[in-house]
DNA sequence: ACAGTACCGAACTATATGTTCAATATATGC
DNA sequence: GCATATATTGAACATATAGTTCGGTACTGT
């Protein structure tokens, strides 16, 4: 890829993620991103078809990269969690969240948009399945288990969302075991 | 209040229902309600301040009644329901969503703006608070309050949220019963 | 019947989105 | 380094929507 366009790409994600940090998505304009990105107004719609797809791809970029980061340790590095409880992923990933990577945490917080949440979700979901033999034994057998899946990946968020809205005051752990507390 | 008027407020906020369940909020123009309601421009903001102001007071007027149809019971009606489990408030509100009124499932579905799901995370929180002693025996000493509150509600509108998605195919009890097992 | 009020609707302002294009700057292959 | 391809620029443009204004009309409550 041309360094031009990737200097412009960069410059437009990191103006829209500085925006996102102080106001909604829908009250941010094309205007303010390529003001604060310094770029033109026709290179903003060279990169991205419309203000949505903007939205999208970063939301792909970010949870890609905190999810790979996650999901796919280093064998080394996994099995220094395999040595603990299966909570080690969920801690990973509450851990991965307090370093605040990429604002990400900005992104969650209850002000911006639900597609955050959507994708997030989405990504949990799958991790929530890869890990079902922990969960599968708490779930009473009445339940079903989409109901059961739902209700663990909703948990999760909830449990950042609570996180957030308090503070982060928690360390990583203890918000660990609130979530496993708390399904 | 004059009858022109409640005849406009009420075609304008019929019209906007039908159109929120055909499309999201940010998807529906001012001129979309005008036509369908069949009034005139200058009379919409008559009315309402803005398009949001039109979205709030809906969610107001909603989430009043059904909230106020489930915690201030009649008398007789409530002793009906104490006679039976804690749970009854609950499965009330779950017969009162599976009969829809005025469409407030479609509001709740999650293609619609995070709005409603606020206003209705709003009202359940007073009724968990209300409903205390049904949920501080099920609570983790470990775990803070708020995060429990916090947790129910959320738990509470997950279960909705299962519950549209998947068709409604569950009876009230039933999904009264998925609640209580999962918190 | 009369005074007050609501409605009408067209025209207007303001703002945002997304497009176009010719000129200019930069990158990459050779 | 030169040539070619490609990215950027910025201003002008078309379009859409929000919300306002106002003189005229129709309805309501008493």
């Amino acid at each position: 890829m041309d360094r031009r366009q990737r200097k412009t790409r960069e410059a437009i994600l990191s103006a829209f993620v500085a925006l996102l940090a102080e106001k909604k998505f829908n009250q941010i304009t094309v205007g303010e991103i390529i003001k604060r990105a310094d770029i033109g107004r026709a290179t903003f719609y060279s990169h991205f078809e419309t203000k949505d797809y903007l939205l999208k791809e970063l939301c792909e970029e970010l949870f890609c990269h905190i999810f790979d980061a996650t999901n796919n340790q280093q064998p080394e590095h996994r099995s220094i969690f395999d040595c603990e409880a299966p909570s080690s992923v969920f801690l990973h990933l509450f851990q991965h969240l307090q370093k605040n990577d990429n604002n990400i945490l900005e992104l969650l917080s209850s002000k911006n948009n639900e597609l955050f949440l959507n994708y997030f979700k989405i990504n949990l979901q799958s991790l929530v399945v890869n890990q079902w033999s922990s969960f599968s034994t708490r779930k009473d057998s009445r339940l079903p288990d989409s109901f059961w899946t739902n209700h663990i990946t909703a948990t999760f968020v909830e449990t950042v969302r609570w996180w957030i809205a308090n503070g982060m005051q928690e360390s990583p752990e203890t918000i660990t075991e609130y979530f496993f507390l708390a399904v």
